[in-house]
DNA sequence: TGGTGTGAAATGTTTCACAGCC
DNA sequence: GGCTGTGAAACATTTCACACCA
């Protein structure tokens, strides 16, 4: 549950307005000008009574019998995210996964900025990617305050991921997305959300077992004629 | 909920199992034979009753008054995962992000092996990452029932996901873990996990608006003395 | 004594179903 | 007539608190 202004808005509903924002730009890139809850929905991945209600947790935006206007609801969502203001954006380990980060095209088209790249490898600091020079590390309290940055992305290995957070709070930063496969320490106040490849592995491993499990299982129950 | 053999699972348990064997794999490296719920859960970053209930879905595996033993703790919910068959793995798109997943070295030791890379871009097709050549998407068929592949990283621009995700599960694949910014229409029986670098940056941005509405509301409410 | 395993309570989330409005 | 907005019900998850046992 978070507290935004007046209201309180369930955290699994957050998690789903950048899904229902694509969708709309989507419908915007395709000249709709009116779409439906359930219209909105498919397009999306939810039940259309799913998204009425969490958008009815931001308010009321549609009209009955039809529907949502694209372009209000759009940046409606737009600027309840806080994509209205610019977010400034470190990328702290700049390895195979921090370059792709960093090339990713999409940042300022969201209202995301990437100001600073930043590595401990001296053969990484001082190349150049998606127009940034690579500074190191060691300066990372410098250049977060000199560039204003309010967001971090950690690719840094696990062993250092802890230190380099700690680091990076102190300068103030109170959001970070972490792509390194470890439970950061940290204040309640700072937000982490954790992004886990492996993990997403084994848990669709999980399911390939469950899978193998069930037809086993039922290939007992009712054995195939033969 | 997830059934496998007799038991079900909560889907919220699945996912937090791998941090779990993240967790005791460390704690094998650091020569710990045994630990508690407490240690355990702290290193996994969450509650200690959280693990104790997750663990008691899956059956029981420590002793009363001691704690668990680390080994054999990590060895169950590696196979409860399904690491201890192989996984044979392929990523279609091999862009930047493509590439640097390609090029992550963990996937040997969770019991995962790549065995091809494909992208649709003639430039890509022919180059090599991580030991395979990129072959062209048009053999995704072939290539696919070649391999024997079980499992996909969808790794390619949205406009064309849903289409490959389509041919892929007609090639019998049932466990997809997708990059491309999109809400995958498929059979109920596919796993889909999605991983959306762009909608996590989002919503740390909708809770760094919270925080920002947050303290101008104390501020009003409580006015700093001048 | 100390830490697991687990019913039961509290909390959070999704789904249902329909009143209300255009 | 059709679609939104929303209480209330159903469901899922987390937390509590304590029985149980090495």
């Amino acid at each position: 549950m978070i507290e935004i202004g007046e209201v309180t808005v369930p955290t699994a509903t957050v998690a789903r307005l950048p899904f229902y924002l694509r969708a709309l730009r989507d419908l915007a890139g395709e000249g709709v000008e009116v779409t439906s809850s359930s219209d909105l929905a498919e397009r999306s991945g939810v039940g259309s009574a799913q998204l009425r209600k969490d958008l009815s947790y931001l308010g009321s935006f549609g009209t009955r019998g039809v529907g949502y206007d694209v372009e209000s609801l759009s940046s409606y969502i737009s600027s309840a995210l806080g994509l209205g203001s610019e977010h400034r954006l470190a990328i702290v380990g700049v390895g195979n996964l921090g370059h792709a980060l960093a090339n990713y095209s999409g940042y300022s088209a969201r209202g995301f900025s990437l100001v600073a790249l930043l590595d401990a490898d001296p053969v990484v600091v001082g190349q150049e990617a998606a127009g940034l020079e690579v500074e190191h590390v060691d300066a990372l309290e410098r250049v977060l305050a000199e560039r204003q940055v309010s967001m971090v992305i950690l690719a840094t290995p696990g062993g250092v991921a802890q230190q380099v957070a700690e680091r990076v709070v102190a300068c103030g930063v109170r959001e970070i997305l972490c792509f390194s496969p470890v439970a950061l320490q940290l204040p309640d106040d700072v937000v982490v959300r954790s992004v886990d490849v492996a993990g997403e592995l084994q848990i669709l491993a999980f399911h390939a077992a469950a899978r193998a499990a069930q037809s086993a299982q039922s290939a007992q129950a009712v054995p195939p004629a033969v």
